[in-house]
Parts: C-alpha cells; structure tokens; sequence
DNA sequence: ATTAATCTTGACCGTTCGGTCAGGTTTATT
DNA sequence: AATAAACCTGACCGAACGGTCAAGATTAAT
C-alpha cells in the first residue's frame, strides 16, 4: 500500500517548509503563499497534497508531538532516578539543541490556548505523564530522592529544557548577539542535569 | 503636562482591551477590529489615538518590559543569596499567576524571534543581567553558593517561573482541565523556590 | 458667546489572505 | 498504443485585513 513516490516526495518538501514558516511567523503570520515560495512549489499544488492551511499545520503538529514522545522513551528505560532522569533531561536538552522549530511551533500552539492540540494534551499527554509520575512516586516512597510533587518536577524539566529552543532569541541577545556555541550549550546541559537531580536530593 | 482626560481613559482602554486581543491570538492574529470589539470604541477611534497596529503593540511591550524590570527590585534588596533569590522567584511567580497575558505577549514576542524589541534585550536587559550576574559571581567567590554559570541559572528561573504563564493551557490539560487552584500554585511556588536553592548549593 | 482644539465615526480603499477550478501535463496500468 | 489515474498550475474569487478621510460632535479656552 505504498504511496506513490511523487506524493511522498513532494508532502515531504512541503511539510519540512512549513516547519521552517510556521516557526518563523507563527500560524497566522505563516502564509500558503510563503510556504509554496520555501518549498519551490506553486502554491495551488500545496492545497492538492493538503487541502487546507490547518490541515497542513495539523500534519506538522502531529509530527512535533510523536517526535516529543519518542524522546521520552530515556525515562523508561532506566531503573534509577539519576540515571532516568539525566538521561530524559539530555534528551530534551539535545531536541531543544537539533530541533528547535519544532518546539517553537508546540509553544506557540500552547501560548495560544492548545485549541487543535487539546485532545492530545487530555489524552495522550496526561496518560504518559500519569505513568511517569507513578514511577517518581515509587523512587519517593523507596526513599530514593526526596518527597515532593513529580508533575511540578515535569513541569520544571520541561520549561527549562524547552525554554534553550523557545527563548533562543533572547538568549543570543543576552550572550553578544551569539548563539551558544557547542561548548556553552554542553555546560548549560551539565548545568541544568546537576542542579535539577540535586535539587530533588537525587546528588549529593 | 498633564493629558486631558478624555484621551487617558481611551488610551487605557484600548491598552487594556490590546492585551487580552494580543495575547488570545497574537501579533499577526490579532486585529485591530478586535481590539476595537474589546474595548468598546470603533475602530477608526483606536487609530486617532494610536497611529498604527504596530505602535499599538509597541506601548503593549514596553508596559510589559517595565513590570518586569520593576519585578527585579526584589533580587537587589537583600544581601545573601538565599533570600534575593527567593524572593527574586517568588516575585517572577507571583507575577506569572497575576499577569498570564502579559507573559504570554513577551514569550511570542521571542518566539518569533524578537523582532522589534532586539534593542531593548540586546541593552536594557543584557545591562540588567550583568549586573545580577557580577553579584552571583560574588556569592560564589565567598563560597556561599557552589561554582556555576550565573547566566545559566538567570535562564533556570526565567523558564520555569514563566513556564506557569505560558504554558497555562497545557497544564490545565493535565490537571483535569482546571488550572491550578491558589493551593495548588503556592505549592508549585514552594517547589520550585526549594528546588533551585538546593540545586545550587544554597539549602542543605 | 465665539472660536479653536480635540474627539468621534461610517464609509471607503488598496492589498493580501485562504481557497477554487478548469484544463493541460505527466505517470501508471493494461 | 490506448486509457485511466494522478499530478500540475495560472487565473481567479469573496472575505478580511490595516489604514484613511471628511464631516460632524463635543470639549476647552477666551
């Protein structure tokens, strides 16, 4: 059943010029127009493959949120907290790093009210994270990090690591118009796994 | 020099109403026949006393970037780490559960690259951080606190203390759709504040 | 009371938006 | 070779956008 390869293709070209226009504009600011002019195709062949604008920004949002979770899979995949979370840490930290238009087109859907993501949000999103959360509860009772509320501490890892990628602008405003280079970013990562896992008593 | 009064109420208003039209949908979502709805007055009022869409949304950030700048008092006043910065973080999460909107305008703002408030970042606020950032240095020298990159940690609180304006919505999905109750929010403050103190070195 | 300044507003304008469509071209199937 | 299916695209459409303007209404100054 597979698709012919000038569909894939072409959906493929068209959806990675999406990406790059709805994070740099937004989904009102973005236009058919300008994603037709990023992916070199006229824009009523746009509107053949998607068939309306929200259709296509629905796509790359599908795309952003499998993304997100497949990331998560570090969290399960070790027993210990330091090592689970350090390694769930590393990972946002390094799709915030590779893949920051994604994140800014899931922050600026959140800013927005969620209003085409908001059953994922309730159902998908709230089921990993009570599973998560279930886990933390088993390290604080076991005594292995000390007591306190797992979803703030989601929520925590969650605005930091995001917030490299979201607030790249302002960072590079506030570091001589630079953006981090490889070595500031290692730090801030290093930074950010120790002061979290020491803030939790997972370190010492 | 005092205006008349006729044009400080109008001028209220439709920066009242600007904020909320900003916020819900956006610089580009955003129209001046909503803002107009919102603050009651036709349209061809708001550009008699604001020339443009555009010069509109400037006042909005500039009221926005003096709350912020104001907020930060609290980090000058008071001489050991432990302090300034609780109550540095408490101040920025007070201001995220007052003033949601607010917030949500700088972060899209940023998200979009920060095209017209560059000279405010690259200046006022990278000023504004040096200064904060030579007083962390200082703690450290004294070895109040642990070694670290101050910067880093002004990017910690920034994230996580905006996170709970801006990312309202999505917190409110994974809390059975009900955003968080006062409890619930001093708790998160609580957290938060403990967390970072102990992450650096600061608490035992 | 008169004048000047400020404020108000419906109607209108050029531009751009998302989306449509007919008709042509290319590719796949037999 | 013939037919069908898929793909392509310039030209076009109604709607909504930010912004303008002239003429009237209200307020302030004298």
């Amino acid at each position: 059943m597979r698709k012919n390869q000038i569909r894939i293709n072409n959906e493929r070209r068209i959806l990675e010029a999406a990406v790059k226009i709805f994070a740099g504009y937004g989904y009102q600011g973005a236009t058919m127009r300008k994603i037709a002019e990023e992916a070199g195709l006229p824009k009523a062949n746009l509107h053949y493959y998607f068939q309306t604008k929200e259709q296509l920004y629905r796509q790359v949002l599908d795309g952003i949120f499998k993304d997100w979770l497949a990331a998560a899979n570090t969290f399960d995949e070790c027993e210990e907290p330091v090592e689970a979370l350090r390694g769930y840490i590393e990972t946002k930290m390094d799709l915030s790093r590779k893949r920051p238009l994604e994140s800014r087109i899931w922050a600026e859907e959140i800013l927005r009210g969620a209003p085409l993501i908001q059953d994922q949000l309730e159902q998908t999103l709230a089921a990993w994270l009570d599973t998560r959360v279930k886990r933390i509860t088993d390290w604080i009772n076991k005594g292995t990090i000390q007591a306190m509320n797992p979803r703030i501490l989601m929520y925590m890892i969650w605005a930091v690591t995001q917030h490299f990628a979201d607030f790249e602008s302002q960072i590079r405003a506030l570091n001589q118009q630079q953006n981090l280079s490889d070595e500031q970013f290692a730090e801030a990562k290093t930074q950010v796994v120790q002061t979290i896992l020491k803030g939790i008593g997972a370190l010492d």
